[in-house]
RNA sequence: GCCUUCGUAGCUCAAUGGAUAGAGCAUCUCACUCCUAACGAGACGAUGUAGGUUCGAUUCCUUCCGAAGGCACCA
């Protein structure tokens, strides 16, 4: 539809005698008593055709007329130029018969295009926190669009096993003499006692500075020639890591989302060390103060330390293996990560690095960030404790869903859509202000009410006992047309890698849906199968919507 | 100091350079014998500042004010 407007308007301009190309759009008017279509083109063209805006439109409203016959009701010259287009009930009715189905929504942009997404990443030896789960949700949602393009989605989380903050926490544990840890949490503690000891202890920071040392040693080492100190450190170093996996993995089952690939820094480390010492050679990188430098400054970038003086490899090096690492296992067309936002500098310069070490690989690559989740208390820092946990996040929304919903499943899939909805509702970026007494909404703008019209629309589905089915019968109502935006909502929002796109457009589907609802009779109604069907229409929306955002449907609530 | 991002209603967020800047919360009305009131209808209320580009600017450029993040051995 969309391309037979173009091709009618271009057409139209070129018979006025628009020589050089006339760049305008065909959009959706955002008040939708303004129609289907918005054609911004006579505005556009004002200028070189030397006309005024509502002359040419006027033209255009008789050229679009005789092109789409009657598939458009009405074509009008609208406020200072626009042409507005108003499809037919008949056309709409067209549209909505592919709306009934599953894959409704699906595009194939990205047919047979292998991308893999890198999102959560928490660390092993901490705890995941608040911070973690935005990147989680993001990144779920994020690949759940990219899927609907057609093209076929990896997953891959990256952790930090070795450097000064495992170190930190195995300092802790063997201060404690503990050798069995038995529970993420124990881990989680002893990364914060050892966190404040560094700070607060010439001693221990020593002993730490050291103990990351020697564990870089004997990861490297393995299983080779190892001591007998060194098999002491990797067993509890195994354990910790298994322990902080094993609590990762049902944080993921609850939030609907699964790895392909987990990728550890004591494998990457090495690849990394390698290439970076190589580019030395290359000149890609300097030696400075016996550190090895990424000389960014010269670029209009930070200059950043890849290898340090003592030896071991900064983040920055440890990315650049990874880059190798993933490279070698996985065939890719492109690679997309997600992280926070104060990690969008480090990354460029990694980047730049990179794509002259190996400029296909840094080519595919790109990198999407979330704001800061702030508190009313301020930024958070693992390392001074005051953090909200992810687990403990969780478990608190769900409590307070079950207030409501003495089923323990629909609880959680409530108090989970309620979690997710309120970290995709706003464009990435920006910064989310979180008040945990406040910023968990179960009503108005919020996952809750997209479940509740959900379950809604299904209980009349269920009720009736007419067969649904489309006809001209069906009033071309605000709900209809809303329902005919989806697929472009699901392009726009995967031109953007933005999942608040689908957030604000379901809002305003259920808003209809429910405002329909309300002052509508279905059942029993004169055109009950018509109607039927648009509420079959509706619910397939509303799902496909939810499983983007990856949002649980609850059959009732 | 330098770099990046951001300032929209009392609060939390939308708005691919377009039409009367949209929602929700809060506040105040209305509606509730009817398919689930986690609902519906209405009122109230906003583009930090000063310029520029444009037929048209919340959006692009510049000034100032304010906030957040980053800036060589953390991740």
């Amino acid at each position: 539809m969309e391309d037979r407007i173009r091709q009618a308007v271009n057409d139209s301009l070129s018979q006025m005698g628009a020589k050089e190309h006339v760049s305008f759009v065909v959009e959706w008017p955002a008040d939708m008593a303004n129609g289907d279509f918005a054609v911004n083109a006579a505005l556009a063209a004002s200028k070189q055709l030397g006309k005024t805006p509502r002359e040419i439109a006027e033209v255009l409203q008789t050229a679009l007329s005789s092109a789409l016959g009657e598939d458009a009701s009405r074509v009008e010259v609208a406020g200072p130029g626009f042409v507005n287009i108003t499809l037919s009930a008949n056309a709409l009715v067209e549209i909505l018969r592919d709306a009934s189905e599953e894959d409704w929504g699906k595009n194939t942009q990205q047919n047979g295009k292998r991308i893999l997404i890198e999102y959560s990443c928490p660390n092993p030896f901490k705890e995941m926190h608040i911070g973690h789960l935005l990147s989680t949700i993001i990144g779920e949602s994020v690949a759940r669009i990219t899927e609907y393009s057609g093209a076929h989605v990896l997953r891959d989380s990256y952790g930090g096993d070795v450097g000064p903050h495992v170190a930190k926490a195995l300092w802790a544990l063997k201060e404690k003499g503990i050798t069995e840890p038995e529970s993420s949490r124990e881990i989680g503690d002893a990364y914060i006692h050892g966190a404040h000891a560094y700070e607060e202890s010439e001693k221990a920071k020593a002993e730490i500075d050291a103990l990351n040392v020697a564990l870089y040693v004997a990861v490297g080492k393995d299983q080779v020639g190892v001591s007998e100190d060194e098999r002491g450190l990797l067993e509890l170093w195994r354990k910790g890591r298994d322990l902080a996996l094993e609590s990762f993995r049902e944080i993921y089952k609850i939030l609907g989302t699964s790895f392909d690939y987990f990728f550890f820094e004591s494998e990457v480390t090495p690849i990394g060390v390698e290439v970076v010492r190589d580019g030395v050679a290359k000149g890609v990188f300097e030696e400075s103060e016996g550190a090895v430098i990424y000389p960014g400054e010269k670029k209009g970038l930070h200059t950043l330390v890849f290898i340090t003086s003592r030896g071991t490899p900064t983040y920055e090096a440890k990315d650049i293996g990874l880059a190798f690492y993933k490279e070698e296992r996985i065939e890719t067309d492109a690679v997309i990560i997600e992280t926070g936002a104060e990690q969008i500098g480090h990354f460029k310069v990694f980047l730049a690095a990179l794509s002259e070490i190996a400029p296909l690989v840094a080519a595919k690559m790109s990198h999407i960030s979330h704001g800061l989740l702030t508190l009313t208390t301020g930024k958070m820092a693992s390392r001074k404790g005051n953090v909200i946990m992810a687990r403990e996040l969780i478990t608190e929304i769900i409590e307070r869903a079950s207030e409501r919903n003495p089923d323990p499943v629909i609880a959680q899939q409530v108090g989970i859509g309620a979690l997710t909805y309120m970290i995709l509702r706003s464009a990435p970026g920006g910064s989310i202000v979180f008040d945990p007494e406040k910023s968990l909404a179960l009503d108005g703008d919020s996952g809750p009410y997209l479940q509740y019209s959900l379950a809604r629309a299904k209980t009349i589905l269920e009720k009736a006992e007419q067969t649904p089915e489309l006809s001209s019968a069906l009033p071309p109502s605000t709900l209809a047309r809303l329902i005919t935006r989806f697929p472009g909502i699901v392009k726009k929002a995967q031109e953007l890698s933005g999942p608040h796109i689908i957030a604000t457009y379901l809002i305003q589907l259920a808003s209809e849906w429910n405002s329909f609802y309300a002052n509508e009779r279905i059942i029993g109604s004169e055109d009950e199968a018509a109607k039927l069907a648009l509420v079959q229409t509706f619910i397939q929306t509303m799902q496909n919507g939810l499983w983007l955002l990856g949002i649980p449907a609850p059959e009732r609530m």
